[in-house]
DNA sequence: TCCCGTTTGTTCATGTTGTCAAGTAAATGA
DNA sequence: TCATTTACTTGACAACATGAACAAACGGGA
C-alpha cells in the first residue's frame, strides 16, 4: 500500500499486517470500538490504541462518537473508516459495451458512465478505457482501477488469459492500462469480482463460507471458503453453466442436452417460450409477466428454470458446503416467478443428511458488475500491497 | 502442543507459530536444508538456525547428512523429522467393525488391529476402542488418538453430531475416549481424514488445492482449497453420492433415479450385474473380472459406472477448480476396467473453456481409513495445540 | 596449488511489534 | 458519594525476526 496512506507527504506510514487487518475489519464490519476490534482479532487493547493512532492522525479513521447501546462501564468510542478518503474505478467489459463506476472505500457508487465498444481491437478498447478513467478522475485522484470481464483473469496477474467473448488470449491488459493512466490496475473475472462485493459489503459479511450464483445471459458461481475467495485452476470460477440437469432436455449452444444454461438463462427462457408460441417479439420480462399471470407455456418453462436453478444450487451446496448461497445477476428477479419450483428442487437434490442451504436473493443493479471490479481493486490494494 | 516437545523433562519448549510451520514444512516436504526452508517460508536464514535448534537438541529433527546434488557453494545440511519420536493411533468405525492402526509422525503404519462391533451401544463401542488403544500403546506412549467415521464430526469438536450408520447423534465420543485412555482424542469425518492423508503424505503434497473422490460402498469427496481442508456446514464433506447423473436411470435406496451412487458404488455395480444375469453369488471382483474379459453385461454396467464417475469428477472440477483430483477408496481398482468411459465422460462434462482436470488414481489399502484418522490426530496436534 | 566466487549456516547487535501492568477516563447503580 | 464496570492510554518489557559480519565448505579456473 506504500504511499497510499500517508500522514504527511513526507512521512509515509509503513503498514504492518496487524494494521491492515484492523483497517479491513473496521471497513467491513462497520463502526466498532477499539475494544471490540481487539476481541475480534485476538489482540490486546493496548495494541489497538497504537495500531489505530496513525490512521486517525492521517484521517483514514474517524472517531464516530455515536453512542452505542447504553451499558455499564465507560462508553465505547466507535471508530469508522472515512470512506471518502479513497476512490476506485471499476470497469466491466462486455462484448459490445463498457460500464464504469467510481466508488469510495465503502464501495458506494459516486459516478457512473459507459461507452460502446465498436470492436475488440486492443487499441480501441484501451482508448475507451482510458477515456472513461479520465472522465471519472475529474473529482479527484484514484487509488486503483479494477477491470472485470467474463473469462480467465485474476488480480494476481496483469494478463487476460482467455476471454472468449472478446476474442482475447494472453493480453497484458492491466499493464497497458496502468501505463496509460498511471494508476495501479488489476484484472479479475467478473463473477469473482461480484463475489468480492458480497464478501465485504453484501450478504456474505459475517460468513466465512458462502457461494454466489448469478443468473443472466449465462450462469455463474463464485465461492468463498474459509474467508478466502476461491480462484480455480487458471483463474476460472465456478463453471456451472453446463452442469447437466437431465440427458434429454433442450440442447445448449455447444450441443449438450439438458444443460443448466439451456433451462435457466434469460435468453434460453425467452427463446423457449417465444418459439413454442411462435411470438418472436416477446421479451424476457414479457415472459416473466406471462408466467406470473399463469400462462401455461410460460409457467411450465419457468418452473423448469426454477427447478434447474434449484438443482444447481443444491449441487454446489453438496460439494462445497457453504453456509449461505446468494442469488444474483441481471435476471434474478425471475426468482419471484419460480421460487416454489426452485425450493422444491433444492430440497429434492440436497443430500438427505443435510438441511437445504440458506438462500438469499440479492436484487441486481445494472452497474453491479462494474462495482464488483471496483471492489476487486479495493481488496487488492488493501490486502496485497 | 505444550509438553509434547520437551528438551528435558523439566524444560518444556514453548512453540511459536514459526516453529510449528518449520516443523510441518520439514515433515511434509521431506529432508530440506535450512536455507531451503527459509526461502519457502519467507524467513531469514538466521531465523532458521534459531528455530531448528530446540528441535534438534530435543531430537525431533535430525541432521540427515545425506549429500544433496553436487553444486557450487557450501553443501547444504538437510534436516529431517525423526518420525519415530511420536506415535498416533487412528481408529475407523464402521457399522460392524473397528479398524485401528498405530503410526509414527510420517504416517507410516507400525501396527494394526481390529475388533468386531456387536452393536452400537456406546458402552460396547467405547470398551472396544479402549481395548484397541491399550493394545496399541504397548510399544510406547501415544501423542494423540484420532477416530474417524461416516457422519458429521470435526476435529474442532469432541461431539459426533450425527452418524446414520451407527445411529448416533450428539454423542461426546472424544471426551469419553479421552477420559478413558488419558490421551488427547479428536474426531473427524472419514473422508476428510483420508483427504488429510493425501494433503500431507500423498498426492496432494505440493498442491494448494485438490479434491479426493472415494469409491466404495458409497461415494465421497474431500476438498482442499487454498491449502486448507474444507469443512462444510455442520462438518459434512462433499456429499456427491446423490448427484444426479440422469433422470431415468437405476433407483438409489432413497428413491432417486439416476443417482451417482446407483451407478458407481461397488454394491450397486455388483447388484446390477448379478440380478441381470440372475447369478446372486457373484462378488464385486468377479464382476470386474467379467468386464475385463469383455462380458457384454458387465462391460455395459462398468462403462456406465465409469461414465458416472467421470461426470462426478467433472462437476467437482467445474465448481471448485482443483489443480488435481485423487481417486481412491476400497473400489478404486475398478478404474482399471472403466478408465476409457471415465475419461470420455470427464472430458464431455468438463466446461469447454477448461481442460479436463488432472486425475491420479491412488491404490487403496484396507487400513487406509484408520491411517486417515491417525493423520487427523497428528495434524490437529501439530497445528492447533 | 591457491585463490575466487558461491552458497550454507552461525553469532551478535539491533529493531520492530505486540503484551503486561498500571493508571486514567467515563459511565451505571446503590 | 463511592464502588463497580468497561474503555482506553501509557511506558517498560519480552519475544521474535532481521541484517551485518563471519566462518565453513565446496567447485572451478589461472
Amino acid at each position: 500500500m506504500g504511499p497510499v496512506f500517508s500522514q504527511t507527504s513526507s512521512d509515509p506510514v509503513r503498514l504492518t499486517d496487524a494494521m491492515r487487518s484492523v483497517f479491513v475489519e473496521l471497513l467491513v464490519h462497520g463502526p466498532l470500538s477499539r475494544a471490540e476490534v481487539a476481541r475480534r482479532l485476538a489482540l490486546s487493547p493496548s495494541a489497538l490504541t497504537k495500531l489505530t493512532k496513525p490512521f486517525i492522525e492521517a484521517g483514514y479513521l474517524l472517531e464516530a462518537s455515536g453512542e452505542g447501546p447504553a451499558t455499564v462501564g465507560r462508553p465505547s468510542q466507535p471508530l469508522q473508516v472515512d470512506a471518502s478518503r479513497m476512490s476506485f474505478v471499476g470497469i466491466k467489459l462486455t462484448a459490445d459495451e463498457l460500464f464504469a463506476v467510481r466508488t469510495d472505500l465503502s464501495a458506494t457508487v459516486r459516478m457512473e458512465t459507459s461507452r460502446p465498444l465498436a470492436d475488440h481491437e486492443i487499441d480501441h478498447v484501451l482508448g475507451q478505457i482510458v477515456e472513461v478513467v479520465e472522465e471519472l478522475t475529474v473529482p479527484g485522484p484514484l487509488s486503483a482501477v479494477g477491470i472485470s470481464l467474463a473469462g480467465t483473469a485474476t488480480p494476481a496477474d496483469p494478463v487476460v488469459h482467455t476471454s472468449p467473448f472478446l476474442g482475447w488470449s494472453q493480453l497484458p491488459l492491466a499493464t497497458l492500462v496502468e501505463e496509460a493512466v498511471s494508476v495501479p490496475t488489476v484484472l479479475d473475472n467478473d463473477v469473482r469480482a461480484l463475489t468480492a462485493v458480497q464478501q465485504w459489503f453484501g450478504e456474505g459479511v459475517g460468513h466465512s463460507s458462502f457461494a454466489l450464483v448469478t443468473v443472466g445471459a449465462g450462469l455463474g458461481c463464485g465461492l468463498v471458503v474459509g474467508d478466502r475467495l476461491v480462484t480455480g485452476q487458471s483463474g476460472a470460477t465456478g463453471l456451472i453453466g453446463h452442469l447437466q440437469i437431465d440427458d434429454r432436455g433442450p440442447m445448449c449452444e455447444r450441443g449438450h442436452h439438458g444443460c443448466a444454461r439451456a433451462y435457466a438463462t434469460s435468453p434460453a427462457i425467452r427463446r423457449s417460450i417465444a418459439t413454442t408460441l411462435d411470438r418472436p417479439e416477446l421479451t424476457f420480462d414479457d415472459c416473466l409477466a406471462m408466467a406470473a399471470d399463469g400462462h401455461p407455456v410460460a409457467r411450465r418453462v419457468l418452473d423448469e428454470a426454477g427447478a434447474a436453478l434449484g438443482q444447481v444450487v443444491a449441487t454446489i451446496a453438496n460439494i462445497a458446503g457453504p453456509e449461505l448461497v446468494v442469488l444474483s445477476g441481471e435476471s434474478v428477479h425471475m426468482y419471484d416467478v419460480c421460487a416454489e419450483a426452485f425450493h422444491t428442487a433444492l430440497a429434492r437434490h440436497t443430500h438427505w443428511t443435510s438441511t437445504p442451504v440458506r438462500v438469499v436473493v440479492k436484487p441486481f443493479a445494472f452497474n453491479e458488475w462494474a462495482r464488483g471490479a471496483a471492489v476487486t481493486a479495493l481488496q487488492h490494494l488493501l490486502l496485497h500491497r
